[in-house]
DNA sequence: CATCGATGTGAACACGTGTTCAGATACGCC
DNA sequence: GGCGTATCTGAACACGTGTTCACATCGATG
């Protein structure tokens, strides 16, 4: 099924067809119509292999997206795919992490894409050279990183969680906890340092720190297995996910939230305002997120060389019944 | 960077380089050697897009997802994306409903797919009509279609909510209350029969129904708003998502589970695991999807003409601690 | 009428690849 | 040496499209 079938069909030239389906372009009105109305019975549809071979845009646009582990990154990877749904990019979307997913890659990149975005994850700094030598542009988010063609977009971690920190110690608490993420995650450092600098602004350590693994499960084994957190008057956690899981260890073990200790996740996941949780967090905003990767994707498409940027986005406190 | 570039490098033709990547072809192991090294030298790889034009393989699959609103849609899409990736196949996803999603489709399938992967949105009938006329595979999730062509892969669910309603009944419960799904989804209404068969053979008719909105909020507003339902000694809930909104406003009641009422979902979600709800629930099997919609593409990537399949899924019952 | 611009047309090209095809080279055997 | 076979090679083609180019038509203007 080709345009010379079409212009068979319709009795023009292959050229008319082609014209017909170009924005634009120098074709009689009625021939036009002819055209397509013939495409239409055919189910015809010019094939975007051969347009692109030729120089049109692919409108192809890669995701990688790491293990897509916790919700927070389901939830973006839905928006980011909606959005450029919106705006006729169609995204080819890898998971995973390791050798796998580094060949994975490899193998996407022989496809003409219009760009990489990046979700941060052990690969990203290959994968962003990579894509950097191929003339790929790069938008990466959730760790900034400063290599040529790449523009990022990334939250304010550390001002986060020092708002955070700021509203416990407003409210008087001064014994506070802390659930970190797992090392390696830019994110992880940045949100555990805005809650030590306010802390020690204040002249404060934290009562008691533990490392969790970003998860519900992390979350709830922390409190458990840490009698000192479940001590302090105030627990503040690098992501949702891990406050979800320590609200419910708190409950079950007859510790009132938030009359006898406060709670502050990070994120703001849907999970957080389900009634069950009520979860008092901060904000990474995924609406801001993919406006902003929308906007880098659509000026790079105008002017390819035009410098990198990074977008810094903040992190709103959103006050919910645990803090 | 083509090809011929890598020739001029590597000093051969531009054949040879083709059949450099071609496993067995005809080609000096040393000269494969040296073009290799070339190509790896300038970061070269074939351009897919040309090489899809002349008859390779495209590797490219779509999966149109409906909203993705719900928890169980974002984690079957994950799953559906890394299985997919694990066998070499690239997915375009597509998000979204109504005439945006539409037209979406419609230009995706102007790309050279090898499948059109459907999770049931209202949309489905037309998709796989549009994709049957153009010759391209169309599995079905979720909604059993017959149309040539289409591979359905389906849940049993009224078998699903059949087994979970006679374990409530085997426990002595007698006044089931019912929070349906939605109107014009396949599952609400199979759901629906499973409970009531049940229910009917055993003489008993729910003492509350309600329709819901497959979210956690319409589960919470259903026993707020329906008295009756809050008073029943069973409940069982079209998936995870009402039941955990019902299992919030139960215990805002007062209402002790499994103790006062028992409470199943159905889906089997992360969050039913999560230690704050710890849901007895039917599980719609994801791994069991995956597997079924991999082996339905490899076999009629080997077999194009090969007849229609249909696999459907039992839904076993996952004993937690609500019921 | 002659000229010109505006509008419309089809033939031809280029995009980058995998494969086919005819031919070249090397090697073993009679 | 002559022959057949196995291995290797580059030129040529086909894939389906968007665009360019030279040219045709037509109405309006001088």
């Amino acid at each position: 099924m080709t345009a010379q079938d079409i212009a068979d069909l319709a009795g023009v030239s292959r050229s008319a067809v082609s014209r017909a389906f170009t924005q634009g372009a120098y074709i009689d009105p009625g021939k036009r119509a002819r055209v397509l109305k013939a495409a239409d019975d055919l189910g015809y549809r010019p094939n975007a292999m051969a347009a692109g071979l030729q120089g049109a845009r692919s409108n192809l646009v890669a995701i990688f997206v790491g293990e897509m582990a916790n919700e927070y990154d389901k939830e973006v990877t839905t928006a980011l795919v909606t959005g450029l749904n919106g705006i006729g990019k169609w995204p080819i979307v890898i998971a995973g992490s390791g050798q796998t997913a580094r060949d994975a890659v490899s193998k996407v990149l022989s496809y003409p894409l219009e760009a990489m975005i990046l979700r941060s994850g052990s690969l990203d700094a290959d994968i962003a050279g990579a894509c950097s030598k191929l003339g790929i542009p790069v938008i990466s988010s959730g760790r900034v990183q400063d290599l040529p063609g790449v523009d990022n977009v990334c939250c304010r971690n550390r001002d986060g969680t020092a708002l955070g920190t700021r509203l416990l110690l407003d409210k008087g608490r001064r014994r506070l906890g802390f659930i970190g993420g797992p090392p390696g995650f830019a994110s992880s450092r940045d949100r555990r340092l805005g809650v030590m600098d306010t802390l020690a602004a204040a002249g404060l350590t934290p009562v008691s720190e533990v490392v969790g693994g970003f998860t519900v499960q992390s979350g709830h084994d922390a409190i458990i297995a840490t009698p000192a957190l479940a001590k302090a008057d105030a627990l503040i956690c690098a992501n949702d996910a891990m406050a979800i899981g320590a609200l419910s260890a708190l409950k079950e073990r007859g510790i009132g939230v938030p009359d006898d200790i406060s709670v502050i996740g990070f994120d703001d996941i849907s999970m957080a305002r389900w009634p069950a949780f009520d979860l008092t967090t901060l904000r990474n905003p995924i609406d801001g997120l993919v406006a902003a990767v929308l906007d880098l994707l659509t000026t790079r498409e105008h002017d390819p060389d035009r410098a990198e940027r990074t977008v810094l986005l903040d992190a709103p406190l959103i006050l919910r019944s645990t803090h």
